[in-house]
DNA sequence: TTGAAAGCGATACCAG
DNA sequence: CTGGTATCGCTTTCAA
């Protein structure tokens, strides 16, 4: 049996506050009778007050949750993610806090027992798909919470760390447009929620579920109807998950059939990488050059050349952080909308001529 | 106030343990009653047992803290760092469990009360410098352990997790020294602790603190030994942290001066990438083509054509996880030693003839 | 099935 | 500066 702070206590002869002060306030006893009390411990090999029992009595844990309403390598699988997570971890640092980092299991009811059990002072929630249902088991434990998608019903304490996503979206779009894009298609991750990859119809970008990705939808779609060209004149993709591979997939079959897209506009650099591995593919030789758009500028972009949004990841990621740490005041405050850069590279060029 | 357990019993006019059970084993009472226990803790916003309370009582708290020998941020900032850290996901996630990762103050004490303020059932250490004083810290909490290094006091429980540095090193050194050369320099990062980015000498390969580099040095020296190079005539360079700026800024003064190295052979890809970066600055043309080898077989490798020796990062993560969470029975079974191979690409040449 | 009682290991207030 | 006491919120025999 690990011996514990009585265990000290009884040895030294002392009471059993007097060791825990001698642990946790110094400055209220002498620094005899602490170093004697620790040398005892030291000596019966007592580890130091137990950090669960400490926790429980002092109300507050010391760590925040981070979910990934994913499987939980996702966070350090995609480019993104790992920036994001690089700003959270940093934010935490500052104030000496620790990353749970909880995996989500696919049972819907076994997510809220992972949520329950996860001893934090908070939660900051990464947002890969449609996830209402976690951060409602999330928020029924009462505790602060970041997004990085906005909610719908967000209560009072609600906090939020985004960007426009549909501004941004349109930014790019609108670029491409003015390109001469008019035959474009359109890929986004899992826009329905298990639509097999490859075309899908959709009859407004509002109907994704996600928020996310309809943010981004939306904002395409703004830029070719100011255009001439119609929702329904647009070919939308579903990519199954956000991967390169995924990406080039989902994408194979359209640039192979007849009329293909003069462009491209995926929802994530990652995809749009799997875009361009698929227009690099030997078999799969298109009659014209396709322009191709990412969104994020993950480190990968700048190499190949793409045409993206950036957006700040690790500022994404450490505002999070302080949100959770440090409460805005004014809760109107809670909500940070982060500024986004259209960067325009090689692989967006003007409509060829036909 | 928020709600216990305790309201919940009273508003549904049961004892406390009625509720628990209800919560923790639904077996044990009618599925009305829990129903009916359920309902109330609902309405009165009761958010289901205090993880915290939960773990005390039950000893166990279903996470392990991970660690790094660093600043936090180093775990997603680091190419290695953020695969290994996938695998020991993966492995957590399989057994539910959660990764708590701790923030290591700079201050030594602090280290100690951070460690002591975790609350979790294991640790997993990722080495990144000389770290012993940490092992000592967790080890004085008295709970399992995995290193990605090996200890040279590892008690009984010791666990480990990695490959045979030495033997790895030397491999790629065979291959560099079989090129043909002679006048190599080796980068390493951090070779002693506070050296400043640049030549550095050691007396012998053995002199380097940290075990990792220690060993991959070692390795080095063997393979130029055996061609008859003492280790005396090898230039040993020293970068300020595993980073690719870090990497170039030590290697720039060895290829500016004269009779430069035909070979660099780096502790790292990172570092060796950095070397790989100063060679194309436009300022720093060098005599000759210079070799440069790297070690891990990151992903941006690839891509540069860096000869260099893989060794399965998330693998590694992996087993460090299961290694804790399902600690095995026979002792010896918990030093685990990976495999590595030489991956020869472009980066090495036969050495220029004169 | 249900409930009473005994902790899990520590901290904080308040006398002394 | 030191010690008694109440309590943090829950789980778990064990008996009813």
């Amino acid at each position: 049996m690990k011996p514990t702070l009585q265990a000290v206590a009884d040895a030294v002869g002392v009471s059993r506050s007097t060791v825990s002060n001698a642990y946790s306030r110094p400055d209220q006893l002498s620094a005899a009778l602490r170093k004697k009390i620790l040398d005892a411990a030291q000596q019966l090999g007592y580890p130091g007050p137990n950090p669960t029992a400490r926790s429980l009595r002092r109300g507050f844990v010391g760590a925040i949750g981070v979910l990934f309403t994913s499987q939980l390598s996702y966070a350090f699988t995609d480019p993104f993610a790992v920036r994001f997570l690089a700003g959270v971890s940093e934010g935490a640092e500052r104030h000496g806090t620790s990353l749970l980092l909880v995996p989500l299991p696919v049972d819907r009811a076994e997510v809220r027992r992972a949520v329950e059990n996860a001893s934090v002072d908070g939660f900051c929630v990464y947002c890969v798909g449609d996830e209402d249902w976690v951060l409602d088991a999330i928020r029924d434990r009462g505790l602060p919470v970041v997004t990085t998608a906005p909610r719908e019903d967000g209560g009072p304490g609600d906090r939020y760390v985004g960007i426009d996503e549909r501004a941004a979206a349109r930014s790019v779009a609108d670029h491409v447009a003015a390109l001469g894009h008019r035959r474009v298609a359109l890929l986004g991750d899992t826009v329905l929620p298990d639509a097999p990859p490859g075309p899908l119809r959709l009859s407004a970008p509002g109907d994704a579920p996600h928020p996310t990705t309809r943010g981004r939808l939306t904002g395409f779609a703004d830029a070719f109807a100011a255009v001439g060209v119609d929702w329904s004149a647009i070919t939308l993709i579903n990519a199954a998950g956000n991967s390169r591979p995924a990406g080039s997939a989902a994408i194979a079959a359209a640039l192979t059939g007849n009329d293909p897209p003069t462009a491209v506009l995926a929802c994530s650099d990652v995809l749009a990488l799997g875009v361009l591995d698929a227009l690099a593919e030997p078999g799969r030789q298109v009659v014209h050059p396709v322009s191709v758009t990412g969104f994020d500028d993950i480190a990968d972009a700048a190499a190949a050349g793409l045409t993206t949004v950036r957006q700040p990841a690790e500022e994404k990621g450490r505002i999070a952080a302080e949100l959770l740490l440090e409460p805005p005041a004014d809760p109107a405050a809670g909500h940070v909308l982060l500024r986004t850069d259209l960067v325009v590279r090689t692989s967006t060029r003007p409509v060829p001529r036909s």
